[in-house]
DNA sequence: TTCATTAGTGAATGAATATTCATTTATATT
DNA sequence: AATATAAATGAATATTCATTCACTAATGAA
């Protein structure tokens, strides 16, 4: 029996994250993307059982990739406000390491795959940021409101700025760049509001 | 000379933002908006150029109908608390109103159309908007900070709670309904942050 | 009423595109 | 080394899609 050649795997997982971002969902084709990868598009066929199956894997499995990290040495048994920091972090680390695969996300996100991007997230982030949240409401650290609500003041902010600068667009005219300074007294704002 | 239809200009329209957020850009096709119109295919080329143009001038134009509604009553002058406040009131009243429109400018903001919306969204805001934030720094209403960390604070929380509203999506398992009370009282803990 | 002009159409057309197929090629196992 | 098995391929195939075209139907202007 002949292995499959992981690296070829790896490419085509990798140009095809490339592609949907250059190209959008409208310019994104099998073809092009084998003529990327240097590869046939039967070879295409091989890995994945068409188009429709590549996009949900590639993109669940991008999905699971950047959950992990989004999760790492976060304690839900920790204060609020060390929890919350170590979210910011790893959120933040996680969109400016991996650009590509966030915008990718972010398409995903607003396109008919939607409900199946949601639907994972969820899984991954329920039981531990709703065991967070729900201590942080216990030590009576926030006050009691739906974990949309939560969830919305405190990662909203985030990711607006990092969208920002992921486009690359000024509001202001001037370059923006995302500093630490600039994302940290942004939350510092937010971090006010939240503590008791 | 013949008069153009204006009812089957409107209905072409208002059908392709149906199907655009319903197929998206992957399942959009002429054939289909003509066929949801009642139409021959070959009308839709004597309102628009070609099928990018359809896309860009009915994103456009909606971009432009929806920052309208998010400009009224909307003072420069007016004080910090109050003017976020109508800001908020404008946007959120916007999208609920119009689930449609926003979850379509949502798909064109990450597809290759982006620019282009970006753009124009930038040239209608940038005068009111930023004369707003001005006058709040040099009343000292708030800290000064660039432009893209205000806007995140004080509306990245907004989007991302309709975001969960529109998309029926919850994070707790209950239902999650946008009352105006939810709305506040998230609203409420940025207002904490932002106020001096 | 007549006419010129544009709206509107149904049926092509041709270019892309997703997918398949008949072969060839590499490799793990014996 | 021989063999079996699945990977990989290049060239089809069938379909879909954007766009065009030859033609008909309204309607504002004369």
């Amino acid at each position: 029996m002949r292995a499959r050649d992981i690296n070829k795997v790896e490419l085509v997982k990798q140009k095809a994250i490339e592609l949907l971002v250059e190209l959008g969902f409208e310019g994104f084709t099998m073809n092009k993307l084998a003529k990327a990868c240097g590869v046939s598009v039967a070879t295409l066929y091989i890995y994945y059982k068409d188009k429709d199956d590549l996009i949900q894997n590639i993109g669940l499995e991008e999905v699971q990739r950047m959950s992990a990290i989004m999760l790492e040495d976060f304690d839900p048994e920790s204060s609020f406000s060390e929890g919350l920091r170590q979210q910011w972090k790893n959120r933040a680390k996680c969109i400016l390491e991996n650009p590509l695969t966030a915008q990718m996300i972010e398409q995903l996100r607003s396109s008919t795959y939607q409900e199946k991007i949601f639907q994972t997230f969820g899984e991954i982030f329920k039981e531990p940021l709703g065991k967070f949240m729900h201590n942080a409401i216990e030590r009576e650290e926030i006050v009691d409101m739906p974990l949309e609500s939560y969830w919305s003041v405190a990662f909203g902010p985030l990711y607006s700025l990092l969208r920002f600068h992921n486009e690359g667009k000024s509001l202001s005219g001037k370059p923006f760049v995302l500093t630490d300074e600039v994302l940290w007294s942004a939350f510092d704002v937010v971090l006010k509001g939240l503590k008791k």
